[in-house]
DNA sequence: AAGATATATCGGATTTTTCCGATATCCCTA
DNA sequence: TAGGGATATCGGAAAAATCCGATATATCTT
């Protein structure tokens, strides 16, 4: 992944949003409690919490997970996705070592 | 400092390699060695090794200064530059803790 | 197979970023 | 104090990001 291209990715209030929420999914997405929290959170409760369009928040999503950040999983007609924590201490070696 | 503007900072390969080549100025800059690196390296030597233009780097600079990741010192006619080492700490406690 | 639901992709108007040349400001020296 | 060198600021053209509505695709149900 592409250090500028993953900072780009972070570099978004909705986009920081949605990856604090999926820190704590039990409580930032109740609603996805009847599906249960095995592979994350499914796309409509984000966009629900994040208050912009459907395609906006699918863009974000994905391209969170170009960047690494985040895992999807498609159960169904569902996608879930969930942070990718293996990314965030990459990213700080990174800055470690690499910045 | 906000966070959104804290990673647009770090969101362009030019400002990224000026942060890595201030890791070691002795061996990126050797041209400043006649005035020492006390306070870090001045503007010139860094818009030689960036290749754009004076404006784009001076920019770059105050730029990467207001989001803190570098400290300025004016001596003279000349301002130079070096990293704010807390600041790379305080931004890993931030991807820690917050994000 | 048809309709409903969830997500992804496309096209585009608007805003922001990139990077430049020109010019202004600051500081030093003759 | 006039001129020269180092840096900062300004105005803008081009490229990229933001975020939308419309539409396509995938999956489930009946």
């Amino acid at each position: 992944m592409d250090q500028v291209e993953l900072f780009k990715a972070l570099s978004n209030k909705t986009r920081l949003q949605i990856l604090q929420w999926l820190k704590d999914p039990e409580n930032n997405f109740p609603e996805q409690a009847e599906y249960g929290y095995d592979n994350g959170v499914c796309v409509g409760q984000i966009q629900k919490k994040a208050g912009l369009t459907q395609s906006t928040v699918s863009e974000y999503l994905s391209l969170l997970q170009r960047a690494g950040m985040v895992k999807a999983t498609r159960v169904g007609q569902w996608t879930y996705y969930q942070r990718n924590e293996e990314a965030f201490n990459s990213l700080i070696q990174l800055i470690k070592k690499d910045i």
